[in-house]
RNA sequence: GGCGAGGUGGCCAAGUGGUAAGGCAGAGGUCUGCAAAACCUCCAUCGCGGGUUCGAUUCCCGCCCUCGCCUCCA
């Protein structure tokens, strides 16, 4: 295999990853509602999409990548109001922290990231086209709604043939409140724009319908249409999203443009916790920073999140997090062994060398699972080599090494802890201990290890030397 | 009710029609003054009951259980 081959959620079948024109590989993801910090959930689905962006490009392709801001919806609005900023002050904040987060896993951030806001005229113009054609209607409120049955298609993806809006599943009380499905003509048929409500307070914009907003599903259309053309490769969000979020983009989508949208859907199955949906209730949703002040570092949870295959619902557990140190810290060991490593991506195939097997497996549906086993088998192979290696041997393992590190997006830093987070009382400690042990006085030297591990610290030795890391 | 996923060693988790990767934990060992760290070795017959097959964990049927989506959601 020398292309990824991935899962479509469409046709339900793995298919090749090429672009349908150029040598551009052009894909969308549905970004953050950057209302809040995200959680390791919504990460989940970042970090598979950044994988897919890795390997594609380890193969030799070129990717235009684009993931949206969603900077205006009920959330939005509702939270900056509470706390009394405006809806742009309150967003941006909240995407710098995403980036922030974003960053510290080692996420590649992709080559365009528009925001909903930024958006406007292109998705009014979206919804005239869509009246124009007899696909969206205008309500007495002035909000426009699309009309489901005018696409026969609906249902394609999802395969739902619209709605099942039943007593079972919608209670009155939910119906009375949504006000937004008031004036539909049919219950399936959903919001393009929103007329403008008290509760919106400033954010509002003119439109030919009046004066109100966009509904979400628009948003990810537009900025498809604006950025990647009205027929794209691969279209990507969380499972949760395959209905009716991207049921509903492709309606509008081909209603508007008169062309296939989008060739490829890769959808990212979610993170559990503890055997159960992340939700507030249950109080298990984890940000970056709640795990980091347990002591746990944005790597490791990379690591979690790669450790089971998208496909499948992923079981969260802080144990899993304590496992992921640990494999981290031996394949750390290993690249310290190995010694430097080079930078950078593969420009193909043929230079993962030795360690082909693993980028074999994530070009296998994204198989990071088996990607993982797949390096650690040959970790194992290498660590009793290495003494023997030549030269060139040597450097095509740090290349093949290297590179599937790169596209797993790890990274493998040595922490620093020679000197510069080691407290001084530590360090001078462990100094001290390394003396009296040189001295074979065991009693001070065992004495100062006890003091050290004390402080939160411990010592590992050498024949040639120690080093001081943090206690695990 | 409709649609879908899944039940693999103590935990997490791949995979295959021919007797099951990897990580963590655990056991033993090398090293060590003793430890720690590192390295080496060991550690599962795949929910239950039928069927197909020379052979099934992997295919088919039934059953039990878990979970997700169908409503804002990554």
């Amino acid at each position: 295999m020398n292309c990824l081959h991935l899962y479509d959620s469409q046709t339900r079948k793995n298919k090749p990853v090429t672009p349908i024109e150029g040598d551009t590989l052009r894909f969308y993801c549905c970004g953050p509602t950057v209302y809040g910090p995200a959680h390791i959930g919504n990460f989940r689905t970042f970090v598979m999409q950044d994988v897919f962006r890795r390997v594609v490009e380890s193969t030799g392709l070129k990717t235009r990548h684009v993931r949206n801001l969603t900077d205006v919806d009920d959330k939005t609005i509702r939270q900056s109001q509470a706390e009394g900023v405006s809806l742009g002050d309150f967003t941006t904040g909240w995407t710098e922290k995403f980036h922030k987060d974003s960053e510290s896993l080692n996420l590649l951030p992709p080559h365009v990231e528009p925001s909903a806001v930024d958006h406007i005229p292109e998705q009014i113009e979206m919804i005239a086209t869509l009246i124009e054609k007899g696909h969206a209607y205008r309500s007495d409120d002035g909000s426009v709604y699309f009309k489901v049955d005018s696409f026969e298609d609906y249902g394609k993806l999802s395969r739902l043939k619209e709605r099942e809006i039943t007593t079972n599943n919608v209670t009155q009380e939910t119906e009375r409140e949504d006000s937004d499905e008031y004036e539909r003509e049919s219950a399936a048929d959903f919001v393009l724009w929103k007329s403008r409500k008290e509760e919106d307070g400033p954010n509002f914009w003119e439109s030919p319908w009046g004066q109100g907003r966009p509904g979400w599903h628009l948003e990810c259309s537009a900025m498809c249409k604006k950025h990647l053309g009205d027929s794209f490769d691969v279209h990507s969000g969380g499972e949760d999203l395959l209905f009716p979020h991207h049921e509903n983009e492709i309606a509008q989508s081909e209603c508007c443009n008169g062309a296939a949208f989008v060739n490829h859907w890769f959808h990212i199955s979610h993170l559990m916790v503890d055997g159960a949906k992340m939700s507030k209730s249950l109080n298990n949703l984890y940000t970056i920073d709640q795990l980091e002040e347990m002591g746990h570092t944005a790597e490791e949870v990379r690591y979690v999140l790669l450790s089971g295959s998208y496909g499948q619902q992923l079981n969260f557990t802080l144990d899993s997090l304590k496992a992921a140190g640990k494999a981290l810290e031996r394949l750390r060991d290993f690249k310290e062994k190995l010694g430097a490593i080079p930078d950078g991506v593969a420009t193909s195939l043929d230079d993962f060398g030795p360690f082909r097997p693993v980028i074999d497996a994530l070009l296998n549906d994204l198989n990071t699972s088996d990607a993982l086993g797949k390096l650690f088998s040959l970790i194992k192979q290498y660590q009793k080599e290495i003494p023997d290696l030549d030269n060139d041997t040597l450097n095509e393992a740090r290349r093949g090494f290297a590179y599937c590190i790169f596209a797993l997006g790890l990274k493998l830093d040595i922490p620093k802890t020679s000197k510069s987070n080691v407290p001084e009382n530590v360090a001078q400690m462990a100094a001290d201990r390394w003396e009296a042990k040189q001295n074979k006085d065991w009693a001070k030297s065992d004495e100062l290890r006890d003091a050290i591990a004390a402080e939160g610290w411990q010592v590992k030795d050498t024949k040639e030397g120690y080093t001081v890391a943090p206690l695990a």
